[in-house]
RNA sequence: GUCCUCGUAGUUCAAUGGAUAGAACGAGGGACUUCUAAUCCCUAAAUCUAGGUUCGAUUCCUAGCGAGGGCACCA
């Protein structure tokens, strides 16, 4: 039984005694550590209920608890309006070092998904379009949130859902024909970048010349009909695109996507939802377009058009389509989370709404994960203004820095410095986009953790020449910040993996990574007379544990020497 | 107009309804004959406004203000 656990049993038996039908117990950390390792609130909130000032029934409970002697509490504090703080034992920390040691690549690793399926789609870029600071946020998010589902014993596919359908590419091939040169972009060193500025200047003209819009929606129309002068435009794009993509994805050292299937893909499967939709009667003809109708008291969701005026598919209902297809192909009891940005949060509510209303999926079985965008401090980036920064760029210039400071490991450095100035904060939030901030190797960073990493790995070395083993031992004077914070990893694991927020991982590993500098700093692991303290070499092992998992987890790499 | 999200030190971010709101960057001061100074220590500095719920509100509710986003043929 957990300490938790153990406390309340013992604290709930004292309430029901003095009268309490049913009293609720619940622990936390306290926000700073010199409060004590758990605390409850009880004495606080059944203080009214029971005419006693709190303090006082926070000593009764106090005394209570210390009477029953539970062998892993070493000290109880009554403080502030009435907090009942405890303190772990020793033993306590020195177990749970000897615990992380023996569980080492696992420590933090749960059984909770156990025979629980989950799909989780993200990066899914666009062809034809650059791979910009944008979709890094859900490769980045996308990558990590699939690394703690995994780690908490989920089945994981990892879909990349590639954007390679859509009027976009009516326009596109408007533009190859107009002002492009089929031959000479296949031949281009960055073919990519030519057809982002041929994608770029049909916006610009299209501004000045309305019907260049109809023009491409037109094309995109005959791309859907099997027109061959279009498809064969298309597959250039795709094929082009695909190795651009998994350019990219080695470099940003990603999982490898268990599927990847395009949006064309479920071409020939819209017209199956269109079925389903039919047989509930949720939608119907408006202006000729096909729109299904929610419920506008109950939802207040505006409607779906899922075709438009001239047959041609939406994105709608080619995600109907494609979840309709996963349904099938992986059975009815998967999970479905989408890391999509933030501005299309009232469209999935739409999606999960109508998914519902098919019988395809319950809500409880649909997820989205919406970041907020990598914006300018004066504006939104946009592919069409052709106002965006190329992750290449970024790359470049984050190895550049690195560089400057170590050869060996610049790449290292640069994918941690990028990866966790997106990681560390909720992903709902935008980022204003700042070289400076994004590049930065000191201070809550990446390459901080790194650093911390190493050094850890560099006592190692060290204990492993002078043939100690490093274990930990009972010669532990009084538990510091560094034995408080390592045993919690696994609570921090299942909170961010529950909330599919990997920021929590973040934040944790910065706090570590703190107080073992700190401790690195203020105590001599070797003692002057150079004798390893087998103890403190335990420690550092955990903490070197701890930071490797945390950091892998987040998908950022953990180099043994800077 | 309507719906959604976000308002915390100068800046960028934290804070399962708890205690003295925690970091980092920047500013000022200090520590390198180092188990790796990509580090550590000290100082100054913040909850948009007004109500409400609560023993207790940055957190929940209502209204307002501010920023961003969605709302019929983009994805």
């Amino acid at each position: 039984m957990s300490i938790t656990n153990q406390l309340k049993t013992i604290i709930i038996e004292l309430l029901t005694e003095l009268g309490i039908e049913n009293p609720s117990v619940s622990f936390e950390h306290p926000t700073e550590l010199v409060h004590g390792d758990y605390s409850t609130n009880v004495a606080m909130v059944y203080a009214k209920e029971l005419k006693k000032n709190p303090r006082v029934l926070a000593e009764e409970v106090k005394k209570y608890i210390q009477n029953q002697k539970p062998d892993t509490i070493e000290n109880i504090e009554i403080a502030g309006p009435g907090f009942i703080n405890f303190f772990l034992s020793k033993q306590f920390f020195v177990d749970s070092l000897k615990h992380i040691i023996r569980e080492g690549d696992q420590f933090g690793s749960n059984q909770d998904g156990a025979g629980k399926k989950v799909l989780v789609e993200y990066s899914s870029p666009n062809i034809a379009k650059p791979f910009t600071v944008g979709h890094l946020r859900s490769t980045i998010i996308g990558d990590a949130v699939a690394n703690l589902l995994a780690f908490s014993g989920y089945t994981v596919i990892r879909d990349n859902h590639l954007g390679d359908w859509g009027t976009q590419f009516g326009k596109l091939i408007v533009a190859i024909k107009k002002w492009g040169d089929f031959e000479a972009i296949k031949k281009s060193q960055t073919p990519i970048k030519e057809l982002v500025d041929l994608y770029v200047k049909f916006h610009d003209e299209a501004e000045k010349d309305a019907s260049l819009e109809d023009e491409g929606r037109a094309w995109f129309t005959k791309l859907e009909q099997g027109d061959s002068d279009a498809r064969a435009l298309w597959q250039m794009c795709v094929a082009l695109s695909m190795q651009e993509f998994d350019r990219i994805y080695a470099r940003l050292r990603v999982s490898a996507f268990d599927t990847a299937l395009g949006e064309s893909f479920f071409e020939d499967k819209m017209a199956a939802v269109l079925v389903d939709v039919k047989a509930t009667n949720i939608a119907k003809e408006s202006e000729g377009a096909y729109l299904i109708f929610f419920d506008e008291e109950k939802t207040k969701l505006p409607p779906l058009m899922l075709t438009k005026k001239d047959g041609s598919s939406l994105y709608a209902l080619r995600d109907l389509a494609a979840d309709r297809y996963r349904r099938e192909t992986y059975g009815t009891d998967i999970t479905i989370i989408n890391e999509v940005g933030a501005e299309q949060s009232q469209y999935f509510r739409q999606i999960f709404e109508a998914e519902e209303l098919l019988g395809y999926f319950p809500k409880s079985q649909r997820v989205h994960i919406g970041h907020g965008l990598y914006r300018f401090a004066e504006g939104k980036m946009s592919t069409r203004k052709g106002n965006v920064i190329w992750l290449d760029d970024i790359l470049n210039e984050a190895e550049k820095r690195a560089g400057e400071l170590n050869e060996a490991t610049k790449t290292d450095v640069a994918l941690a410095a990028i990866k966790f100035n997106d990681l560390k904060r909720e992903a709902i939030k935008d980022i204003v986009f700042d070289w400076d901030e994004i590049l930065n190797l000191h201070g809550d960073t990446g390459p901080y953790l790194q650093y911390a990493h190493a050094r850890c790995v560099s006592v190692l070395e060290k204990a492993r020449e002078s043939l100690i083993e490093p274990v930990a031992t009972d010669t532990l004077q009084q538990a510091g910040s560094v034995e408080k914070l390592v045993y919690r990893f696994p609570e921090i694991v299942s909170r961010a993996t529950s909330e599919y927020a990997p920021h929590y991982i973040a934040t944790y590993l910065i706090e570590l990574a703190h107080a073992f500098s700190t401790y690195y700093a203020e105590t001599k692991i070797v003692d002057p007379e150079d004798h390893l303290s087998p103890y403190k070499v335990g420690l550092t092992k955990a903490v070197k544990i701890v930071l490797k998992n945390g950091l892998s987890l987040l998908g950022i790499p953990t180099p043994e020497k800077m």
